[in-house]
DNA sequence: CGTCTTTGACCCGCGC
DNA sequence: GCGCGGGTCAAAGACG
């Protein structure tokens, strides 16, 4: 993994503001495709077990936006430093893909699969594997359509791509 | 050997 | 006060 070219939401702008989790609902704010543009077809899962060798994506909507969000706990990370921005990048982006595992051209580490109930499959949480990097990437499957993949990143990197 | 994956348990905020 | 939902961490194992 980790070697196609995927931008980052970091250069998008900021389409609207977070939308309601009440209505929620997958819009076309923004229809992205010239990300993957670069896609190396010969890499991906780093000659795994699983995986599968096509993950091209062919329609992507973009939602989300700046609000406010949780930070500081208790005696788990506020143990000391309860220093945290409110304001923190959201993006959550809608693809198709067969695989969840879209590389941006970053390392993610899985550090927990959850099962919402508001859907039959699994949610997957990814962090950055770079130290410093305060990035967090959530994976979900459309609910509606399971051939649509929500990956919703959180934070901004700290380091470059990789390149 | 080092890195990453996986599953369970734990914790927190909120609602009732 | 308890339960629910969601989110995160941790240990072990697997794998390259």
């Amino acid at each position: 993994m980790s070697n196609n070219n995927f931008k980052p939401p970091a250069d998008l702008p900021e389409s609207r503001e977070y939308v309601d989790q009440s209505n929620f609902e997958f819009s076309e704010y923004l229809t992205f495709d010239d990300w993957l543009d670069e896609e190396d077809p010969t890499s991906n899962a780093s000659g795994s077990t699983h995986q599968n060798p096509v993950h091209q994506a062919n329609e992507v909507s973009v939602f989300g936006g700046s609000e406010s969000h949780v930070e500081g706990s208790s005696s788990r990370e506020a143990g000391s430093g309860r220093e945290r921005r409110e304001v923190k990048e959201r993006f959550a982006f809608k693809t198709i893909s067969e695989v969840e595992i879209l590389d941006d051209g970053f390392k993610w580490r899985k550090y927990g699969k959850k099962m919402v109930k508001n859907s039959p499959n699994p949610r997957n949480y990814y962090r950055c594997s770079i130290d410093g990097c305060p990035v967090k990437k959530r994976v979900e499957r459309d609910r509606d359509d399971p051939r649509y993949v929500i990956t919703t990143y959180e934070g901004v990197h700290n380091h470059e791509s990789s390149t």
